[in-house]
DNA sequence: GGTTATCATGCATACTCTTGCATTACAGGA
DNA sequence: TCCTGTAATGCAAGAGTATGCATGATAACC
């Protein structure tokens, strides 16, 4: 792990909880205590972290959306590979409805800078498309959710309802055999709302999604084109999704700790664990 | 010649990841350490790539929002002093009604926190609201303009057909005294339709807006209901203002050295403004 | 005031960067 | 065809930087 690297996740981690305690950001970071004292001291020479006993406390800029501050690292590389399957599945030219969540945050920065037309209600992926004057950018309107910084409501579904768009890309917190399910109620609208202006459906989901309910329904697994997932995927979720969506796309998660011994460990041998 | 080919892929990897290892990069590309790094070189050169101990960040290629990188420090002093004056006349509970614009967006950025509900079609105002949990934030469908970061179109003027809200504060590219103007055509229909749905309406414009015309007149000055200017503002505009409409509030700019003749210290009398 | 935890500093080690040089690939001219 | 200049690339060695550990100094706590 490299020095800009871990102060970012440094700061992060900051960010998040707002005072960070030196044996928790020892224990996380994997790093000695001297570095990350010297870290710290980077960090408050250029303003981002205030410094004290025990610990340091985050003195920087605004708090960011929560749902975007918790990335775990792992679960980010499976939301990846997804989204690099996703995004290699849109053409150029088509208009794309990108729906609010973290894995459709990964297609969505996969997919700055192509000749495309965005239809987004979530904050965070029209910011990145806000300033991309190669693509066309229309955001729903409505109410904005705190937590997750996506648009609600009846204005949104209502806009919907006049669109079309070639290809829709839906985020899920749960896939049971039932379909899909989400966590808020407003959203579930919304999406269903997207599903009916899309031409083809593609669910993003990481294999963890799979067998959690939420708490409602947004539509059976038949009334999406493909869902993409990754290899954690177990084999009873790949025949059933298989069975009833026409598609089924197995993204390849690399990072594997058993399988990446053998290429440049000579740095890393002799680490504590 | 695969360089170019090689470092236009080098750069794409960056700006999906934000930053990259460089025996990573070695890997993906398939050439040797010192040819990376020549490549980072270079491309540093160029502003693209941001050199680390270990690796490179992204760095450049993020053209953001234009209107808000110039900002002048002087005109900033000014906007400044107007946005508080505005933010102070704006009284919790009330639901606020934000322009585009850089003078808006001071206003809402002194917004932040109060318990307010505040409806925009500005992202970059929307930005500082998402992640607020005690501000209601309703965000404003449609096109987003890529140089303002501003919702345009029919499904915004239509939204704000049906909202009613306290206080509107708009901006404008220039004021003369036929009223308001703005260099937009499509933003001018907007700010008309949220000039309508007002209770009352307040106009922020330092000084140097005042004489100049723009594109396209959005309402007369008898329109709204409040001015606010700063200091520079000449008399002969304070008196026209002052006949016109039925408030001007002048905000004091505590120091202007480039309006002013110049930096003497002559010891005037400390007179209470 | 004593005890304990936390902090700053110096130094050894390992890694990373820069620089210089040799090799390879390629294009133009005799 | 052969030669040659140019650019790109790879390799190696010394300089530079980051990290971890140890030790004395400092600050918090009872």
């Amino acid at each position: 792990m490299q020095n800009s690297e871990r102060r970012s996740q440094l700061i992060d981690m900051l960010r998040i909880q707002g005072f960070a305690a030196l044996d928790e950001l020892v224990r996380e970071l994997g790093v000695s205590e001297s570095t990350i004292r010297r870290d710290l001291d980077a960090l408050e020479e250029q303003g981002v972290a205030k410094r004290t006993h025990g610990g340091a406390l985050y003195a920087g800029g605004r708090p960011r959306l929560t749902e975007f501050d918790d990335r775990q690292p792992a679960h980010w590389a499976a939301k990846r590979a997804i989204a690099t399957r996703a995004a290699e599945i849109i053409d150029d030219g088509e208009t794309v409805l990108l729906d609010g969540g973290t894995t459709t945050y990964e297609v969505a920065r996969l997919l700055v800078g192509r000749s495309l037309q965005v239809v987004t209600n979530s904050l965070p992926v029209a910011n990145l498309f806000a300033s991309e004057s190669r693509t066309d950018l229309v955001l729903l309107g409505g109410y904005v959710s705190p937590r997750t910084g996506v648009c609600l409501g009846p204005y949104a579904n209502e806009l919907l309802g006049r669109l079309h768009v070639t290809t829709t890309v839906l985020s899920a917190a749960g896939i049971a055999r039932e379909g899909l399910f989400n966590a808020h109620l407003l959203l579930a609208e919304t999406e269903q709302a997207m599903l009916n202006a899309a031409g083809r459906c593609i669910v993003v989901a990481d294999s963890s999604k799979f067998g959690r309910k939420s708490l409602t329904l947004v539509a059976g697994l038949n009334a999406v084109d493909a869902v993409i997932s990754d290899n954690g995927l177990s084999d009873e979720w790949q025949t059933f999704v298989r069975e009833t969506c026409p598609q089924l796309v197995i993204a390849d998660v690399p990072n594997d700790p058993t399988s990446t011994s053998d290429l440049s460990l000579h740095k890393r041998e002799a680490s504590s664990t």
